[in-house]
DNA sequence: TTGACACATGACACCGTGTCACATATAATT
DNA sequence: AATTATATGTGACACGGTGTCATGTGTCAA
């Protein structure tokens, strides 16, 4: 986490710093970026930097929870606004979404959330979700999944357990970061994927064994 | 690719300077580890390994390639042992692979699977697949899926095309890797694992939506 | 003996990181 | 006003890793 001092800064300069943080991680991964661009960027002294941030990556990781966060809630909103439907607002939250990182007047905003998918790993991943490095973090993960849980209308879904829908959720969101990732990494257009993550909702919805055994 | 130079050394030379690479890469993710390390376990000189390799992701690739094409050649017989059933090969692959990785004698194979999985991102993801630098890899990519589309036996699933069976395949992958990630990030032990594993599997397989809308 | 080629070697220039001693500012205390 | 405390600013620097390059060594053929 950025320290006190940095968040007592006056809120143009902080602005700035984020600002140029942003352009560094539009162009390069986490691992790849530069401390020394961004304070060349933001004029700022390098000792400077290290009063804010413990290190690189501690301000990518507050940059990248900013920008999660609005994913969290924009699936939040959708789950209730679909009265609980997870396909349905699985589908809208990814057809927003993948058209917000396209359109977006800013063009950091794709350029940054292209080096997140294709530099996607575990840690950015549940990042996506929760901070991880916090330690609190795995009773948050529980709460969201909680509170998300609690929206889903089980009553159209073909799942007899609490435990059952907790897995569903994680393919569609294993789904749903896969198909984000083949877009940027320019192996589908937005129809294409558009296309796909629909295909892939409704295998899943009508299910995949016809035949042969059907026990439980 | 490692340079001809690096494939006419003696033997000996080779696997030694392999074996330090793959204890540097148990130690740390590609970001992480350092040449320096390797080279000082190896006792050879700088220069030396800029004879052999591009720079440290050519070595790291390399390796991971070797590994990458033990786990396709099974997927492969598993799924030809299974006369073509996608879901218990999948699901005998899975098993048998979580098994090798933790139970191995080398404490070395588990560590440089942990390492891969927990920083997997799209590069390597598709290195385990195919290697994604080799201009070619498109080509080779939709060869492997056709080689091993071609042994499924697609008369017991639910689905209309080839292009459903791509889908499929893709969802099972991400399904799959996600369990391994669970599994290294600590989530979840071996037992748990397995059995997060097979549920998915049934929830694939059963289907998930029961009432209203069921249109194409 | 000479030249051509493949390979070996480690000193070195370069670059990014994180630290630290010191400078400055602001407010509280006497 | 002088002093002290606390927060923040600053950039030179030591450290460590990377990739290169000039030079050395070995081998084989002409």
């Amino acid at each position: 986490m950025p320290t006190k001092t940095f968040f007592n800064l006056p809120e143009e300069k902080r602005q700035n710093l984020i600002d140029a943080a942003l352009r560094e991680f539009s162009r390069a991964s986490l691992a790849d970026a530069s401390i020394a661009n961004i304070i060349k960027d933001a004029c700022i002294p390098r000792g400077s930097f290290y009063q804010y941030f413990e290190d690189k990556a501690d301000l990518f990781f507050y940059i990248l929870e900013e920008h999660s966060a609005r994913n969290r809630e924009q699936m939040m909103v959708l789950a209730i606004k679909h009265q609980g439907d997870l396909f349905t607002s699985s589908a809208e939250f990814f057809e927003t979404t993948l058209h917000r990182y396209i359109h977006d007047e800013r063009s950091e905003t794709r350029e940054f959330a292209r080096n997140i998918f294709l530099n996607m790993n575990y840690k950015i991943e549940y990042k996506l979700i929760l901070d991880v490095k916090n330690p609190t973090t795995r009773e948050r993960i529980r709460e969201f999944y909680r509170n998300y849980m609690g929206v889903i209308d089980t009553s159209g879904l073909n799942i007899q357990s609490e435990e059952e829908l907790l897995h569903l959720i994680k393919i569609l969101r294993a789904i749903l970061i896969q198909n984000f990732i083949q877009f940027f990494a320019g192996e589908a257009d937005e129809q294409e994927v558009l296309h796909s993550f629909r295909l892939e909702l409704e295998l899943l919805k009508r299910g995949l064994y016809t035949s042969k055994s059907n026990e439980t």
